[in-house]
DNA sequence: ATAGGGTTAG
């Protein structure tokens, strides 16, 4: 393995001027390692390049280079500008501007400014200009980049699609979009024709601007798509929550001969993990190790996240624990599926040890070691973790982090505790940490909290159908009707419908979806007659008629879901079935009931702190 | 034979 500094070592060697061996070979040697992402390979071979007193010139540099950006080593990489000022190489355009991406790659733009600037105005080809660009835009210096094209052009410079790009990358915050839509009208033409990279750049560009809409329509109008595209929109789907489309569009990838590579699997894995959709996850997984991914880091992390999020944490954990080189995904992944699954103490542990490992938590991991302690009832463990973020980790807490810990100390009924905590916080308290209060004042029945606290979160998420239906369950909870009615009426004021509950079971590989008194499941009349048979059935035993409490419900979704299930699992199977809790009425007592009368473990687990739901609601038609 | 650039996880 290549150490930084290591390459150092054959400075001396470059000062003897003896007949020397050709590079040639090394240096196709050493592009073919590059173009295999063997990088330190690579770096291992230069140096034994030069250990051969072999000389390299202006084509061994490039290869290199790139390594160095490749595995961020800015020591080498400067070492290796040391060795181009030796060989006279600095001269060359080409070699400049990798080592101008080189110093942008390792974040040392200044570096690469300054050797910008340094040389001469006509050995500044496009490819600097480019470069350094593009440098700017991994920085995320909007205006820098922009200046420096407004003075190519000035300078009479031609730029090209590779400028294109760079300039495309730096719009990626919604206040840019603007600039990047001009953009996207200047270069039609080459974004259809000629260079799949500038339309998958503007398209990957609407993505991480949240125009998702304006992403499909380029998508569907570029005639030459490539793997990247597919993965760009797929990708973009999956990051913005939207569920069904990323199924839907790797359904389409597949039928049209694409075939998909690890960063596809890397976007449908993650919808698999939100969806809890286990079956289609593994057969993903069994697709992966066919065609020989198994090693890649990111694919690794979302087989572990995937497996986690749906349960299976003794696959995640075979998994996470083969793996020869964690990252700090890895761990989270888990810790989140311990968090998620009940199993707090689990969770805990594992955090800690990844701490003795000697990896430094960030916010994310916070994050969830904080609501696996909230949700496994871990108190005085979850706050303890709180007040180390900042005093032993320098990790300032984020609205995030403060929702975690609302929901911690709401759930433990310390509801004025929490009220103060909020009063407290140093950030503005977002939709999440007043809706945290509020659900936990769903749980102790306190209404006059409740009250205040959806004052501000309604303030913050007007929209947020969730939220409103809170609050009227905690009114019809305490028999307030008029509370039920002001809600009502609060809402048809805004224009706002309640939307309509949504529940699905995963069965063979396909999701079936939900809505209450959904019809158009092609086993809707098996399902009804079922229903209608248990229904009898409940009505019968002493615990519904003995329960005050027990409504005489409409056609719940998950009632659906769940007969779907005992209609379609094997026996004795346990039937998990997902559901948006915030947005949908209750139905335990019926549930605790027919899992009695048929003797099924039935578990229903909350999904509605994914947002895919708007998605999945659109579509209830979509089995797949 | 050399360059700059597009997609990926908690």
């Amino acid at each position: 393995m290549i150490r930084s500094g290591s390459i150092g070592h054959y400075k001396k060697i470059l000062h003897f001027q003896t007949i020397r061996e050709s590079s040639t070979p090394w240096n196709i040697r050493l592009r073919e390692l590059a173009k295999e992402g063997l990088f330190r390979e690579g770096l291992e071979l230069y140096c034994q390049m030069l250990r051969s007193g072999v000389f390299p010139n202006v084509f061994t540099f490039p290869f290199t280079l790139k390594s160095c950006a490749a595995l961020s080593l800015p020591f080498s990489g400067s070492q290796l500008h040391s060795h181009v000022v030796k060989t006279g190489c600095e001269s060359d355009p080409y070699v400049m501007s990798s080592l101008i991406s080189m110093y942008c790659k390792c974040s040392l733009v200044g570096n690469g400014q300054k050797l910008f600037e340094q040389s001469p105005q006509p050995r500044k080809l496009t490819v600097c200009y480019n470069a350094l660009i593009a440098g700017y835009a991994l920085n995320s210096q909007f205006t820098n980049a922009s200046n420096l094209f407004c003075r190519m052009q000035r300078t009479g410079v031609a730029f090209d699609d590779v400028t294109m790009l760079g300039l495309i990358r730096i719009c990626t915050l919604p206040m840019h979009l603007g600039f990047g839509m001009c953009l996207h009208a200047c270069n039609v033409k080459w974004a259809l024709d000629t260079n799949p990279s500038v339309g998958n750049c503007l398209l990957t560009m609407y993505v991480k601007c949240g125009s998702v809409d304006h992403a499909r329509s380029l998508f569907d109008a570029m005639p030459k798509k490539d793997l990247i595209s597919w993965n760009a929109m797929i990708n973009g789907y999956a990051q913005n929550g939207l569920a069904t489309h990323v199924l839907d569009l790797y359904q389409k990838m597949e039928l049209s001969g694409v075939d998909p590579d690890a960063v596809t699997f890397v976007g449908v894995l993650s919808t698999c993990a939100h969806l809890g959709a286990h079956s289609v996850g593994r057969d993903i997984e069994q697709q992966i190790t066919r065609k020989g991914f198994g090693f890649n880091l990111f694919l690794t992390n979302a087989l572990i996240n995937m497996y986690a999020r749906c349960g299976n944490l003794t696959r995640a954990r075979r998994i996470f624990d083969e793996m020869q080189e964690k990252s700090i995904m890895s761990w989270t992944a888990l810790v989140v599926g311990y968090g998620m699954h009940g199993q707090g103490q689990t969770a805990v542990q594992l955090f800690d040890k990844m701490l003795s490992t000697g990896i430094l938590p960030d916010g994310a991991a916070f994050v969830s070691v904080l609501s696996a302690c909230s949700h496994a009832g871990l108190t005085e463990k979850g706050l303890e973790y709180f007040s180390q973020m900042d005093r032993y980790y320098g990790i300032k807490a984020g609205p995030e982090h403060y929702a975690c810990i609302v929901d911690l100390l709401g759930r433990a009924g310390r509801l004025q505790e929490a009220r103060e905590l909020i009063a407290s916080m140093p950030v503005e308290p977002d939709g999440a940490v007043w809706g945290a209060l509020l659900s936990s004042c769903k749980i102790h029945g306190n209404v006059e909290l409740a009250e205040l606290a959806f004052e501000h979160v309604i303030e913050l998420e007007p929209t947020n159908v969730g939220y409103y239906v809170l609050l009227s369950n905690i009114y019809s909870e305490v028999e307030d009707l008029d509370g039920v009615a002001r809600v009502r009426v609060m809402m048809r004021e805004r224009k706002l419908r309640k939307e309509p509950g949504c529940s699905y079971v995963e069965h063979k590989g396909k999701v079936h979806l939900f809505l209450a008194d959904e019809k158009r499941h092609p086993q809707t009349k098996e399902i009804h007659r079922m229903l209608d048979g248990l229904q009898d059935l409940v009505n019968e035993t002493d615990v519904w008629k003995q329960n005050p409490k027990k409504k005489s419900e409409g056609i719940h979704s998950e009632k659906l879901a769940i007969v779907f299930g005992l209609l379609n699992s094997q026996s004795g199977a346990e039937i998990v079935v997902m559901k948006n809790l915030r947005v949908c009425g209750d139905c335990h007592l019926f549930i605790k009931v027919v899992s009695k009368i048929v003797d099924r473990k039935i578990v229903v687990r909350d999904a509605s702190r994914f947002h895919h739901f708007r998605d999945g609601l659109c579509s209830c038609n979509d089995y797949w």
